[in-house]
DNA sequence: GCGACAG
DNA sequence: ATCTTGTCGC
């Protein structure tokens, strides 16, 4: 048993946060992809659920789920290291490679601008939007109606993302560019496939994924 | 030093 | 994340 060495992780996570590529999404929208995770501490496994659709009618054409023993607990601020490595292999098992993906989790948006989006997009060398449900740093709320939206910035002052509400009425998410994609597509490109809280390819990502450790 | 802290 | 039914509102 080999503790978890922070110094290193904290490290590893420097250098490839310099890799990030901040540039407009140059492909063409054919299909987008979205992850989510699951995990079952009593069978000790964390599974990863990737969803891609068709960008115009939002058809599924690849789903992917992929388990794996897990091999790190959740720390904040380090779930890269928990939920990164089965992302990276269900990526090798999905036949229809989509033009961004969004990821449940953080992009710059992160202590050292390495959350999960952006570990996965750097590695995989991928545009990746990190989406997340609840706030590393403070925030200012945006007003209650779709579409609307504020900066999101570190404990710095520099900006990370935004706080983006994608539905009226509901809690805003906290969107952030990954790698290779510019601060403005993860803003209009997660508004643009949202018709619920969560973009449609998280949110499909998110039905399949609790169901795995069901029943 | 203390509290906060994606999933 | 997860434990958890019905209930209120668009």
């Amino acid at each position: 048993m080999s503790p978890f060495n922070f110094d290193k992780a904290r490290r590893l996570q420097d250098i490839l946060a310099q890799k990030i590529r901040l540039e407009p999404l140059n492909r063409p929208l054919k299909f987008i992809g979205g992850a989510d995770f699951a995990a079952s501490e009593t069978q000790g496994k964390i599974a990863a659920a990737l969803i891609v659709l068709d960008a115009i009618f939002l058809e599924i054409v690849d789903k992917v789920i992929l388990i794996k023993r897990i091999n790190f607990p959740y720390l904040p601020g380090f779930l890269c290291f928990r939920e990164g490595p089965v992302f990276l292999s269900a990526l090798k098992k999905i036949k229809f490679p989509p033009s961004v993906w969004f990821i449940d989790g953080n992009g710059l948006a992160h202590p050292r601008h390495l959350g999960l989006a952006s570990f996965v997009g750097v590695m995989a060398d991928i545009p990746t939007i990190g989406c997340a449900k609840s706030a590393f740093f403070p925030y200012e709320e945006p007003d209650n109606f779709r579409g609307s939206f504020t900066i999101y910035r570190d404990r710095k002052g520099d900006q990370v993302g935004y706080c983006l509400r994608t539905r009226t009425g509901v809690k805003p998410l906290f969107v952030s560019p990954g790698h290779k994609v510019s601060f403005e597509d993860a803003l209009f490109l997660t508004l643009e496939f949202s018709r619920f809280r969560l973009p449609e390819p998280l949110r499909l990502a998110h039905f399949l994924a609790r169901q795995i450790f069901k029943s």
